[in-house]
DNA sequence: CGCAAGTGATTTAACGCTAAATTTTTATGA
DNA sequence: TCATAAAAATTTAGCGTTAAATCACTTGCG
């Protein structure tokens, strides 16, 4: 049996000899003035369970102009840069069910090239939307703030009209940073990522002033600039082999990312060059990418799951906010975090460093590539 | 502005002077009676602009008993052996967005306590739903046909009235110890996953079946069962390790997963044996985490994404087939499978060894883990 | 006995859209 | 000039639900 006979309101009202709206507010706790007696209510849930009643959602979004389900649209390929996806996933799923939402996901191949579809979702199927990681400018979001309410998660510029939750890049590469000096090093690389993306200026940036606040002077031969990904760091790791080939290596390299720090110790492990006995490796974001290295990570956490979480409540206290025009007037400013412009909402998370054993103090004599192949 | 003041077709019907269905039919392409003149369209075209009117998908969708959304039930954690989930996840969306759908998808915690979840979820808000990796009883699968129409993958058991879509796990077995045995190796072991679930039983078959072939004797010792994770991995390993303290290791290890395979190959490195050069290594699946191993790991490829758009499209084709009714019933037959009985259809996809690097010939001398010290 | 107050239901209208039927307008030809 | 077809638009009704208003009985009480 398909649901091309599937049962209506009226179905279950009729079989109970009843009107639509007592099997309503029997069925589905419509408020209403209207009291039902117990044997009427009886008959109504007998009725409805002999003919599999199910509220229809549609019909109810309808009149109500809300249908309990948000959009989120990220890019969702199947590559190592996308791990972190699965995280926020999780954690926006989690949320959404816990709120009775249920989640549409719209997979973005370009961000410029889909704002076309992007604005074609928002039809009434969805009631508010997650961008993940969105590289958008003020003009589309006026024109998808026509069309529905939206937070952005990673976004590379905060969008006007809007929350944007992001993660304090400069704070996690100082961290990092600082954990190794602290272990003693003085010469460490950095492995940026593509240095257009705000993320990563900031995490260089963090980088740049703990090396500052430790009066070391920032070398720019030591920052290798690539992408987020496992092969940009081989690559930058094998660059950076090249480069130092009869000079000695950093002791220490800070990663922008796990991925970043996957590829760069990967080349290490194959040249013999032990971690962290003779280098330290950190990475960025602490994905399970951290877990399956050897010896695992030590890298800068993101919340994910909990920054998931964090935009459907916001998503969600916007969208009810606007149900309600006149009511509670602190909510938002409760939510808002210190900083915010008028229109624009940023709230960043905290990062925490994970040390693990990719770190430990430098090695009493610096590797020196040349010398790799008499080891 | 938010979307409380989203336009509708009677404000742009209204502002252009004319009836909703002038409008619906210049906007929405209604296919009916009316024709529109040019001046009419026009003005309807341009009051619609200036308004930023988008037609309400639950108006259409309730009226039209479809809402071209796909539902997808999966369990979503962030760990390593839902890496698979992105591949499919993947081929899923890529698949909707061609055929105009969008998709909701619905994170499952545990497949028999979230049935009721399940269902609610069927009330109207998709107009079927793909099931990934359920583990699911035919009374379930009865109720859930009340409400929807669906299609399973890699289920564990197939559901009566639906297509359930895998792929060819005893072929895949077969495929990879057949390729370890034409390299020479004659004692080959089994890192099996959880025998409770039919693909890690189809798998050890596969893996039987090519030894009987080829004459060698199954030896149960050399079967190690456990999860489809990493960790499963490491302990398989070391547990063989341990077991055959000072007899000889098997020469090749046919691993029911690339995470099992990923665990195997950390333990074995972290024990200085050689891959290939010691012990050859076979993976199943081939998700990005083949990419990431040291040599890259030959394993036995699933067609992810491909059974992620094959899924959608039976989906569909159900789904249309219920809209027409009496039309043209070769479409099913076609679509299905050999060996189908009445209500269930089983589609199998062809599995393909990749050969990478983490295989070779066995080693003249097979390694005795006691020598390890030494080495 | 008549009437207010309660109890238990029903009816109406609206959410935004479109198929089908119907009406109005315009152009065409004898 | 007037029927007549063709073109252009409108009206009606219905998809499944619920808020709000209305209606029909009981009951109790002065």
């Amino acid at each position: 049996m398909k649901r091309s006979t599937a049962a209506t309101l009226e179905d279950v009202a009729r079989e109970a000899g009843v009107s639509a709206m007592v099997a309503s507010v029997v069925l589905n706790g419509a408020r209403s003035s209207t009291r039902v007696s117990e044997k009427t209510r009886a008959r109504i849930l007998e009725a409805a369970a002999r003919l599999h009643y199910r509220r229809n959602a549609l019909a109810l979004g309808l009149s109500r102009n809300r249908i309990d389900t948000i959009g989120v649209a990220a890019t969702i390929d199947s590559s190592d840069v996308n791990l972190y996806f699965l995280e926020v996933l999780n954690g926006i799923l989690g949320a959404a069910a816990e709120h009775g939402q249920s989640a549409n996901v719209f997979s973005v191949f370009d961000w410029q090239r889909d704002q076309a579809r992007l604005l074609e979702f928002c039809d009434g199927r969805i009631d508010g939307m997650i961008l993940i990681g969105p590289h958008l400018d003020a003009a589309f979001a006026e024109a998808l703030a026509h069309h529905t309410r939206f937070v952005t998660l990673h976004s590379n510029s905060a969008l006007p009209n809007a929350y944007n939750l992001d993660v304090d890049n400069e704070r996690g590469g100082y961290e990092a940073t600082r954990h190794l000096l602290e272990q003693g090093h003085r010469r460490i690389a950095h492995f940026a990522a593509n240095l257009d993306l705000v993320g990563a200026q900031q995490r260089l940036a963090g980088y740049r002033r703990a090396l500052e606040e430790a009066g070391i002077a920032f070398e720019d031969s030591l920052v290798v600039p690539g992408q987020f990904n496992i092969d940009s760091g081989r690559q930058s790791m094998s660059a950076l082999l090249e480069r130092c080939a009869s000079a000695p290596l950093p002791t220490a390299i800070f990663c922008a990312s796990d991925a970043i720090a996957y590829g760069c110790m990967e080349v290490l492990t194959s040249h013999g060059i032990r971690i962290p006995d003779d280098i330290s490796v950190v990475g960025f974001d602490d994905t399970m990418m951290a877990r399956m290295t050897r010896p695992p990570l030590t890298t800068v956490c993101q919340p994910f799951r909990q920054m998931g979480r964090r935009a459907v409540e916001l998503l969600l206290s916007q969208i009810h906010a606007d149900e309600v025009p006149a009511a509670e007037e602190n909510t938002p400013s409760a939510l808002a975090a210190p900083g915010d412009d008028a229109d624009s909402h940023t709230v960043i998370f905290a990062v925490e460093l994970v040390v693990r054993e990719s770190t430990g103090p430098p090695p009493k004599q610096p590797i020196v590539p040349v010398s790799l192949s008499t080891r």
